[in-house]
DNA sequence: ATTTTAAGTTAGGTATGGCTAAATTAATAC
DNA sequence: GTATTAATTTAGCCATACCTAACTTAAAAT
């Protein structure tokens, strides 16, 4: 099976078709065009594109899935961009609100070669700045360990930082002056109505749950 | 005047239109076509629409040319492509074959910031591998002692290789096989009918003039 | 000066990837 | 079960940036 040439539209669909099947067990037309700030019928047509390219197969009013090839090009793509969004961070001192937009537009361009070379000067490493999992060169996700969201989190718990579900500039902004960054130790001090109560380094505050259910942490032993 | 937002075909035009005029005094719509590898009917049409954003100034059958604000967004572009040319040499240990293809489709999608983070990171260079010359942030071009092609170099001169003239790989490979890279010093032994006989390190070579007049050389003090 | 050739333009067509407005299908509410 | 609402598709359009074929203009050759 040949690797067909895709545009960037076509890997951009298909990246948020593989990224949409992570939380939903369907992916609907609307939520692709939500995602791709286009409209339906543009999306209907790409879908369309893609299906005749066996990149994807559809039932109409019931969903969209991947085939095998297009799960493939999807995660080269997902590698590209979470590789970079590293090396952004790691080698030219972005902060992790800025990487998101840089990566998305050299994903599609950077060869091969720009990929085992980045990959290479990083150790090949699993996560990126948001800990989001980098897949590896077979494709192959790293195995995590089970993460919960702040807003389930047990109170009294102690918590790491493991994975920030958002590429919002502001809210990474407000989590960074919270200190509620990968890696960072965090107590739970309790849920209110407000939100969750908790404490990191000697501060305490109350994330609102909007805000909480996007913060991912593993227990700590 | 505000800067206008533009295609990469748009800024590659640019780009050739500046490139092609450093060579000849007039640029025509064939020496574009043949350089872009597009036809010539494609030429006029995106020359109109340049012309029509003030980009390009254009007679009919006379040549093309840049517009102040087309000068300064094709000598942008050309900073992009040389910063990035080094960048994947120096950091990513591209050799000089393969940055050029990897720096062409970069050059139209790196931010501002990523432009400036690599340039920072490598002290803001005047020369790219190919000993082409970077423009500074203001758009400036470094000054650049004298340089001969080596097909009218006086024999008996020793000359320090500043720019090679290409992009071609197979030449950059040959080149590199020879020793004939940028800062080697060669002796000039003599022209003959085949080509320029010359010496570096301790070997002799007869370098045919298609290829010695893409080399181009400093004489040592 | 006329012919030949080269360079450039015009006319009309293609593919991509968007769009809106209108029609259709499916799901939900009563 | 019919009516309403939401999701999706169809139809038809637009801009970009190419293309080929045919025509025009300018330059060169005799």
């Amino acid at each position: 099976m040949e690797k067909p040439v895709l545009s960037e539209s076509q890997e951009d669909y298909l990246k948020e078709i593989f990224k949409l099947r992570e939380m939903n067990v369907t992916v609907s037309m609307q939520d692709l065009a939500k995602k791709l700030d286009v409209r339906p019928p543009s999306v209907t047509g790409m879908i369309k594109k893609l299906c005749s390219m066996d990149l994807v197969e559809h039932e109409p009013y019931k969903g969209v899935q991947l085939t095998e090839t297009g799960e493939k090009i999807a995660i080269e793509v997902l590698r590209h961009h979470r590789l970079l969004e590293l090396y952004l961070a790691k080698h030219l001192n972005y902060s992790w609100d800025e990487i998101h937009d840089e990566a998305e537009r050299l994903e599609h361009v950077i060869s091969e070669k720009f990929e085992a070379a980045i990959a290479e000067l990083m150790d090949h490493p699993t996560h990126d700045p948001h800990g989001d999992p980098i897949p590896s060169v077979e494709l192959e996700f790293p195995d995590s360990p089970d993460l919960t969201p702040l807003t389930t989190c047990k109170t009294g718990r102690m918590m790491t930082i493991k994975r920030v579900m958002t590429q919002d500039k502001d809210i990474l902004n407000l989590l960074t002056r919270l200190e509620l960054t990968i890696g960072n130790i965090i107590t739970i001090k309790g849920t209110e109505s407000a939100g969750i109560r908790l404490k990191v380094s000697d501060n305490q505050y109350l994330i609102p749950h909007t805000i909480a259910k996007l913060i991912w942490c593993h227990e700590d032993n």
